[in-house]
DNA sequence: TCCAAGTCAATATG
DNA sequence: CATATTGACTTGGA
């Protein structure tokens, strides 16, 4: 297997910023992204003769395999060197909010997980990296932006002419009935943290709830239906990127140094599957750690702890996941101890404060582990279904290999590859960040991966109806 | 239809 | 002020 690297000449073309040719569709007020300035001199290369600049789209389209993880790393950097805001680099480099930006930043996800789509901004982030005048521009906006804004604030003593004069005096004086004209503001939900703790309960045991399922949970919770499928939705996407970006700080580190020794072949059994936590070696058995007192890990939370039953229910944490066959069985329904709060009435204010005991009361104590089921008859039983459930075996694609070449430690920014337009990728990416993955087996760790693998299984079981060679990548 | 991926935008936090 | 989180919406695939 030989890799090539012939990549090279799309890096030209991923460096040059080329005044896009948009298709914004959209009749929004966005800005169209580059500025005017396409500069770009650079001796140009494009021995294409005509073809004047390629679309973001489209250079995302050839764009070689880009090191996320690396450009979000530079952009913090040159962001917090020059104080430069995400808002500001998202509207004006990315056509991204703020939100997005800092998303993106703080768990991009690896190349080969991204969809085209997914990947311009980055394509984006690398072209403004190899800008030479990018943090200038930057500062220029916002310096055009504050003045406009004190010009603004200023002209009009008392403001006035906002764009958006009206609407301001929300008169809900009866708060009755909902007028039919004026759509509100639309609330926002805000799931209150026992909510959310029934809810991750929930998906612990079913990754993908059945429309009844979700009926229920909607009922106990009290919240609507489209509110529960969007939290499932979201909350598996989530999980998802978590893993992701472990996976990326994992793989990281390889490497040491000083000889080239690009091989990585071992890594195959590292970072493969995984899901398995199995292996054997695993280390470290015990888990105490607790670092501290609270836990801080969102995507996981206590999760069950299986005392009794049988069931089954999740998996443990704690432990050694196990990895033989665990089905997933078809528990219609369990309650969540929530009932207590379904109290209804309209209220909706049960704030909780978290880990809080109250001496007493039942409900909060109890309502973390537990088995649920129970209860009422139906018994869970029933299936076991444990087909067998895969085996260790790991299916990774092994096609290219991205190692990294090592790095330099240089902070500084800039690589400024400057001079040179021999930037080939690689060296735009160059350094991965020797950074140094902490370790990061935590427990947390384990409870994603746990998480993670009932959520294979529940796509193996679709496929497996439908036979089809799927290819698998956990 | 369901799902995943990407975003937005309101809110939380710092 | 900035950045982080998160419920909801949009798109595109099957």
């Amino acid at each position: 297997m030989s890799s090539s690297e012939s990549v090279k000449s799309l890096t030209e073309l991923v460096q040059q910023p080329c005044p896009a040719i948009e298709t914004s569709k959209d009749g929004k007020p966005q800005e169209s992204s580059e500025p005017p300035v396409s500069e770009s001199q650079s001796t140009t290369p494009l021995p294409l003769s005509g073809q004047s600049a390629l679309s973001i789209q489209e250079l995302v389209a050839v764009s070689p395999e880009l090191d996320t993880y690396g450009i979000t790393k530079r952009v913090k950097e040159v962001l917090t060197d020059n104080n430069l805001g995400q808002r500001l680099f998202g509207e004006t480099i990315l056509g991204l909010t703020q939100g997005s930006v800092s998303d993106l930043l703080a768990r991009p996800k690896p190349w080969h997980k991204l969809s085209l789509k997914g990947r311009e901004p980055f394509v984006r982030m690398q072209l403004w990296l190899n800008d030479p005048n990018n943090v200038e521009k930057l500062m220029d906006m916002k310096r055009m932006e504050k003045k406009a804004y004190m010009k603004r604030r200023h002209s009009s003593v008392s403001d006035s002419q906002p764009c958006e004069p009206s609407s301001v005096g929300i008169d809900y004086s009866q708060g009755a009935s909902p007028q039919p004209q004026h759509q509100l503001k639309k609330p926002r939900v805000v799931l209150a943290p026992e909510e959310k703790e029934a809810l991750k309960r929930a998906y612990q045991q079913k990754p993908y709830p059945s429309p009844k399922t979700i009926e229920e949970l909607a009922t106990q919770l009290n919240l609507k239906t489209s509110t529960v499928i969007n939290w499932f939705h979201n909350y598996r996407s989530r999980i998802r990127r978590e893993l992701f970006i472990e996976e990326i700080q994992a793989g990281s580190q390889s490497q040491a140094g000083s000889s080239d020794s690009p091989s990585a072949r071992s890594s195959r059994a590292v970072h493969s599957s995984e899901g398995d936590s199995c292996d054997g070696v695993d280390t470290e058995g015990p888990p105490e750690g607790k670092q501290s007192g609270l836990e801080a890990d969102e995507y996981s939370n206590a999760t069950t702890k299986s005392q009794g039953g049988q069931a089954e229910s999740a998996f443990e944490v704690g432990e050694e996941v196990p990895q033989d066959a665990r089905s997933s069985e078809k528990t219609e329904s369990f309650h969540l101890g929530m009932e207590s709060l379904e109290d209804t009435d309209d209220e909706g204010r049960l704030k909780a404060p978290r880990q809080s005991s109250p001496p007493g009361s039942q409900s909060s104590g109890e309502t973390l582990e537990t088995m649920p089921n129970s209860a009422t008859e139906e018994d869970a039983s029933t299936s076991a279904a444990s087909t067998s459930v895969l085996t260790g075996e790991s299916s990774f694609k092994s096609k290219e290999s991205s190692e990294k070449m090592l790095s330099v430690p240089s902070t500084s920014s800039t690589l400024a590859a400057g001079s040179q337009k021999a930037n080939s990728i690689q060296s735009l990416f160059s350094f991965s960040e020797a950074a140094s993955s902490k370790n990061t087996r935590d427990n947390t760790l384990r409870k994603k991966k746990a998480a993670n693998l009932n959520n294979i299984i529940h796509r193996l079981e679709k496929a497996a109806s439908r036979e089809e060679p799927v290819e698998w990548e956990f």
